[in-house]
DNA sequence: CGGAGTTTTGATCCAAATCAACAATAGTGG
DNA sequence: CCACTATTGTTGATTTGGATCAAAACTCCG
């Protein structure tokens, strides 16, 4: 390639301690105010608060906070997880640009962990005055709703592949929503490094670190995809879409 | 028990054919109109569609139907269940009276199929007047979107059962879970029937039908619970909570 | 460079799946 | 009502996918 490496969670225009704008926001269509009009755009951005950075590994929340504010991811990359009782954590989401972070949180108190999987910032929205917006800007909590039910449509399609693929499916699946994600960045949907280790990819995935080193391994072997660290890029998507969609049978590695 | 067996599924007071009336309704403090004034549950009232009757495996709707209605269950039991691309299917969850049912279809279309698991009864709510009704209410609105928050809460639980628990703890989870359900709706939360098949569980929990059979007959021999068909008694819940919060080692079956 | 963290690879093990057979239950129709 | 069938559930034998255990290779930084 001669362009230079693809760098999804590189900055958008970001003064730090500057006020956030939305209307001036590469992540705009993808975002909370996507689809509002100019005029209420300007009213989502009075209510939203500082920008806040957050550095590789640094805790956005925790469970048990107080529910105070949304996150929408500006740029750079997070996890949320659970924790039970026992101590044991389960990755529940990996966050990029434009996402929203927190809808678990509007019962009343946080219910797992977000980090910064590298340098990041989010645009802090006050809930109580977004709540008051809703009243004033029907479009803007009709999307809102659109947004937490999508989640919850997500969230569906974890639990279809924790309760039901084999490993390899699995892989695939992440692999195909990471690429379809950064394509709907404007990134190439073929070639992107992977801002989470393979232990969070593994406890994703509900698999061992091992099984996912070992996946990397064999779709390398098959020719589906080249891997070097954490740069992966997609030799065979349609291949790779197969596998996600369960259409084709595990190969057994032969 | 000298008691009628326990009935969590019962009719409450119910005429069909005649609006449904949340003031009078049993479920009134589970579902959408929970903490309203009176004549905020009035107007709810107001645009309340239907009720609507289903026999057992009949389907209340289906993937990829457009979205019109949130229902809310008077009485009787659901599940919910995505299908993927190869045919497979995950059941997402089991509801029961006030739980309230389509949320994941707000983004525009159904995403999951819900279906009857016994004669149940819903309350139909067109969500289009919801909406309107969400500008004049703001009580309202704010429950709603606790629920939803709820919703997601509730699917992050299950995608730490499926990526992280083995078979006994997720099978324990699942009973506390019904069991604190009942508990409350006024009913025992030691003895109640199972509404869904093996099947269903199993493909919940991410099991084979075989090992929830084998998981009731070793629950059963540990003392922890009496099974009779469906019929389930817990004898041990202490037990039961320690295993589902992972406290407790796994008994090995000796 | 050293030393901690991460990733890969190989050997072995085990929990749950699969395969198989049967028992119990619920429907169905005569 | 019973006989017959289909569905659902139980139990046992065997297999297996991925976990666990173990060790080496690589990477990242101070």
């Amino acid at each position: 390639m001669s362009q230079p490496m693809s760098l999804p969670g590189a900055p958008a225009i970001s003064i730090p301690g500057l006020k956030a704008s939305c209307g001036a926001c590469s992540m705009l269509q993808l975002c909370l105010p996507m689809g509002l009009e100019d005029a209420d755009i300007n009213r989502l951005d009075q209510i939203i608060g500082r920008r806040r950075r957050l550095a590789r590994d640094e805790r956005l929340y925790a469970m048990g906070e107080p529910f105070r504010n949304l996150y929408a991811v500006r740029f750079g990359h997070f996890k949320t997880y659970q924790i039970n009782a026992a101590g044991e954590a389960q990755i529940t989401g990996f966050q990029m640009a434009g996402e929203l972070l927190g809808m678990d949180a509007i019962s009343g108190t946080h219910h797992c962990d977000a980090v910064a999987l590298e340098d990041s910032e989010v645009c802090e929205i006050p809930f109580a005055r977004l709540e008051e917006l809703f009243g004033e800007v029907p479009a803007l909590l009709r999307h809102f709703h659109r947004i937490m039910s999508q989640e919850i449509t997500r969230e569906q399609n974890v639990m279809l592949l924790l309760g039901n693929m084999r490993a390899e499916q699995r892989f695939a699946v992440f692999l195909v929503n990471l690429s379809a994600r950064y394509a709907a960045r404007g990134y190439s949907p073929d070639s992107f490094g992977l801002r989470m280790s393979r232990e969070d990819i593994g406890n994703y995935l509900g698999l061992t670190i091992e099984s996912v080193s070992r996946l990397l391994s064999r779709f390398k072997k098959q020719g589906w995809l080249e891997v070097d660290k954490r740069e992966v890029r997609l030799l065979d998507p349609v291949k790779l879409k197969a596998l996600a969609a369960g259409l084709d049978a595990c190969s057994p590695m032969d």
